[in-house]
DNA sequence: CATTTAAAAAACAATCCTGTATGTTTTGGC
DNA sequence: GCCAAAACATACAGGATTGTTTTTTAAATG
């Protein structure tokens, strides 16, 4: 993470659009850095001032890009919601095979990366936003929109990842539903003893149970 | 919510322990104060004086009793501990039947009281404490013993609860894992379409899964 | 090269919160 | 009824945070 560049110096000297491009940067690094300010301080405790510091910028250069703390975050937030959404897809894609037999290796791949996702230091983020959202009438009406893209997107991924589901569409609600929920709540739960083989136990299960409402879903259509 | 008597006038007029009395009523009164704070505001925006204000009380009355903002909340989560621990035995004696047989009735009485468990103001205003935790030491050092009563706890009552299950301890464990970690991702989770019919099947799913278990568990030993 | 404009840094005022210190009232014992 | 102790209330100092203002620096342009 080193100082950004002062001067043109490197490679765009005397561009046209050197300034934009580093104000760009800038912006970036910032957002960045309030995630990173989410993950190691929570979101109550990210300042303007820490958010400055991580992104080794003044405040007031900050102050200059976004003229108030609330800004910040919500940029912020939107950026985090797309990389989410990059993640995800980058995720999915290491087991992308929608022409595979579903077998159980796949459906516990596809569990196992569900799994990993709701480890990302991205959910862990995310996960701050919303708990503070809920006591925040103003963040929680800027989450709202955020949340149902995020979840209509969601839904329609796996609908793509997983064609043979397509026209059993209750099923395949009710199967994302069981794993996000089942991934997501035990991400959030401190388990305090035993948590390794717990969730692999659980993350087992959780395949059968995806094997058993394939089965209902093809033997009902 | 009527504020608190000022004198001696109507019961206890003229005992010895009085002035005691009083005492620990405020001092429950600003416990309970310091919880609603919590699901209120936040943990992070429940302040001294917001709590003084709910119990209304004077900070500085407040502040003779606990001298530090810290020592308010670590009893007021020592007070919302015992209170959760309390309403679960409440929750639990309503479906009290160690007795009756295994029925589906049973198992899905047990996962609609593990949702409204879910759902209670108390389990909000621990979330909100266990969320702060993640990124305050000190308050994490003090909630690693709660949590780890509450689990053993949790676990010895629904071990009494099925004692069909006493000796089957590993299927037990699981049962419980996708009871807890279920109920609380749907709780945490904010869903925000369709969320009464989602949890609707999403209960009666697990309930499905529970008679598995126990099936297996059964056949097994 | 000078000048105008944007960017960055620094300084400032206002608010809020905590902890403490000081003052006032109430209680319990004599 | 009086007095020490506690319970309670008020006032204050220090620190932190936000948003604004002012100053300084760098870039773009004619």
């Amino acid at each position: 993470m080193g100082k950004l560049e002062t001067s043109p110096k490197n490679s765009a000297r005397k561009s046209a659009g050197w300034q934009a491009e580093k104000s760009t940067m800038m912006q970036v690094a910032i957002l960045e850095s309030a995630i990173d300010c989410f993950i190691d301080l929570g979101y109550s405790n990210t300042t303007t001032a820490k958010i400055a510091e991580y992104a080794k910028v003044s405040r007031g250069a900050m102050m200059h890009h976004f003229p108030s703390r609330l800004r910040v975050l919500q940029a912020a937030i939107e950026y985090l919601h797309k990389k989410r959404l990059q993640e995800y897809d980058t995720l999915m894609a290491n087991i992308d095979a929608p022409d595979r037999a579903l077998s159980r290796e796949v459906f516990y791949d596809s569990v196992q990366m569900a799994w990993r996702y709701a480890n990302l230091p991205s959910f862990t983020a995310y996960q701050e936003i919303l708990a503070a959202s809920r006591t925040d009438r103003e963040l929680a009406e800027f989450m709202a929109p955020v949340e149902r893209d995020f979840e209509n997107q969601y839904r329609e991924h796996a609908k793509s990842m997983f064609p043979h589901w397509s026209d059993l569409g209750e099923y395949l609600d009710l199967a994302i539903d069981v794993v996000v929920f089942t991934t997501q709540g035990m991400a959030l739960s401190h388990m305090v003893q035993n948590k390794e083989a717990r969730v692999d136990k659980m993350l087992n299960f959780i395949t059968d149970q995806l094997q058993l409402i394939y089965g209902s879903a093809v033997s009902e259509s």
